[in-house]
DNA sequence: GGGAAGTGCAACACTGAGGTTGCACTTCCG
DNA sequence: CGGAAGTGCAACCTCAGTGTTGCACTTCCC
């Protein structure tokens, strides 16, 4: 079990669409690489490196089996990252809320940086 | 209000360190590009597209303020964000059970794809 | 008015993430 | 044995993300 991942690192490690392919067929079920590439549009190669990067943020298990691995989806670090965000979150609001209960200044405009 | 996020993109821009950085400031007093310019060791510039990225994935909210704007951290999206981890997390880890009670083989040997 | 502070826009540079292909090696099994 | 299936390693390519600099424009305020 190797150092944590920074929060930063474990949301990294979700950013990628092709990844969460890959869990969530994980999720139903446990495949290796080579089964995953014959269902998803990119080279084994490519799962692997993901299979990597999942495998460091603690997001997968990898079990031996004869001449494959098999992975599975692992739910722990990702039930921890949400407690994380969470708490973090009401942080936030709270402490927004603190600051406009005592300012409270009126003819402030939003604006909608999005393009 | 654009669409919501996907969860990939929500994570992609919570994947990145300097975002993280901006986002624990905001988190504590609401401050402008040019403020964060200041106390980052960043240019204003770069900080503006964080900006630009994280007002995208709605976590932070952007006021004009005379000449400057200023930008707060939001919880909101977060804590949602953090209910939807826990949700697949705990699905995952369901169904990892139901499989392993029901084949349970022995003699599986457990791998360490990590460096 | 005029300078200081803040923002907006554009062009550019650089690195790393994501993906591919090719080949060697191990393991299963008819 | 020998082929099929799976994995491991390495070189390579491409592009988007992160960051920079420079300049024009708005807003405040002495």
């Amino acid at each position: 079990m190797t150092a944590t991942p920074t929060l930063p690192e474990m949301c990294a490690a979700l950013g990628d669409q092709t990844r969460w392919d890959i869990l969530t067929r994980l999720g139903q079920e446990t495949m290796s690489a080579s089964a995953l590439a014959r269902v998803l549009p990119v080279s084994r190669q490519a799962i692997v490196k993901h299979l990597d990067v999942l495998s460091e943020a603690g997001l997968v298990t990898a079990e031996r089996r004869g001449r494959e691995i098999v992975y599975a989806a692992l739910g722990s670090r990702l039930n921890a990252l949400a407690h994380e965000l969470d708490r973090i979150g009401n942080a936030w609001d709270t402490r927004l809320r603190a600051l406009k209960s005592l300012a409270e200044s009126p003819g402030e405009e939003h604006v909608d940086r999005r393009s």
